[in-house]
DNA sequence: AACAAAAAATACCAATCGGTATATTTTTTA
DNA sequence: TAAAAAATATACCGATTGGTATTTTTTGTT
């Protein structure tokens, strides 16, 4: 079996993504990353192609670390209505959350990686869409339980309150103010009652 | 008289902006800066402290050139809400309109100087704040016009409005795709029409 | 405990980084 | 137009970059 290297791989894993998340790719140096984990290029590069491999490795472990815990507020609630509600709940309390990983790693990576890294920001294409699918399907779930509105349009509806939250979360992060991100939510959570609910 | 140094200043600036803004202040090297002005270290360094020192004068010189393109818009109608529809228009046509520059400097900057640059995540915090007392203003005037509802918060609503914006701005830059802005400033058209509008 | 295999450490590579001291060229002044 | 001053080019610096070939250490198997 392969156990010890593939915990080492994870160690590797959980340790960089922060880094890359905050500083980005081209300000991480491998360096930096054989002193933040106390191991050497030797084990680095044993367990990851390159440079790339790694960064890409820790987008998708930050995100699938973020998705989940907003998955397990969204799946705590039965109607539509309150799942929305519940994405929105979790991004009220998404500044002081996201700093263990750096920031969010879609705004961070999504920005950093635009015209630089072609592989990169293929992954936070299709992290994006999938999150829009998934606020779409909680619509046409509300559809068919009754609570929202039939004529709401899912992936439209989507698109507009995800460039909400975006904003939001580039605005606090950037003014290293909470406000922003809460007050904005506070928005959406009029638009899921008052447009979309029945 | 400093006729020619300045030229050769303004030159470097206007030919740096872009590629700074577009790959970000760790991914642009001075060398690359060499190659594209056709110039050596000697004529960059001679007119510019160091690195930092060209990056905030190129986010400036960016930020400049577009704020003065937006005012533009917006003086050249009279009420407040067609002002700020003029903010919305300039949007609507913003992804175009900011290839020149390498894509949006505050959504640029904003993220990549983030944790990196304290200078240059400065200047971004006070341009920003600069766009919403612009915006804030423009609500006051509206209210004295007799255009804006007076119980409308001026502040409060420039920062919602910025929020939908850099949404909108982020959105589209990372998907490639115009829809999201346009979608997201059309709600923002409706937003002036039936919430701000007496 | 001996051995093979896997994993990690070491030592090194050419290329590039931001920056500078000095030489050369260009421009301005007298 | 000659000298002074300003601007640019050249050549170089130590440090760091991503990456690799090789050696050493650790691990799992018998």
């Amino acid at each position: 079996m392969t156990t010890k290297a593939a915990l080492t791989t994870q160690f590797i894993i959980e340790t960089a993504a922060p880094i890359f998340n905050k500083h980005g790719y081209a300000a991480t140096s491998m360096s930096t990353l054989t002193k933040v984990t106390g191991l050497t290029k030797g084990a680095i590069y044993g367990n990851f192609e390159n440079k790339e491999d790694l960064a890409i490795k820790c987008f998708n472990y930050n995100i699938k670390r973020i998705f989940n815990n907003l998955m397990s507020g969204v799946d705590s609630v039965e109607s539509a209505p309150d799942k929305l509600l519940a994405i929105s709940d979790f991004y009220k309390k998404y500044y002081k959350y996201s700093e263990q990983f750096g920031g969010c790693p879609i705004l961070n990576v999504g920005v950093d990686a635009n015209n630089q890294n072609t592989a990169l920001i293929n992954h936070v294409r299709k992290m994006i869409k999938q999150f829009h699918v998934y606020i779409a399907d909680i619509v046409d779930l509300g559809k068919e339980q009754g609570t929202i509105k039939p004529e709401v349009d899912a992936m439209e509806w989507s698109y507009r309150i995800d460039s909400m939250i975006q904003g939001a979360v580039f605005m606090t992060h950037t003014m290293d103010d909470n406000r922003y991100i809460v007050d904005v939510m506070n928005q959406v959570d009029e638009i899921i009652k008052k447009e979309l609910s029945v």
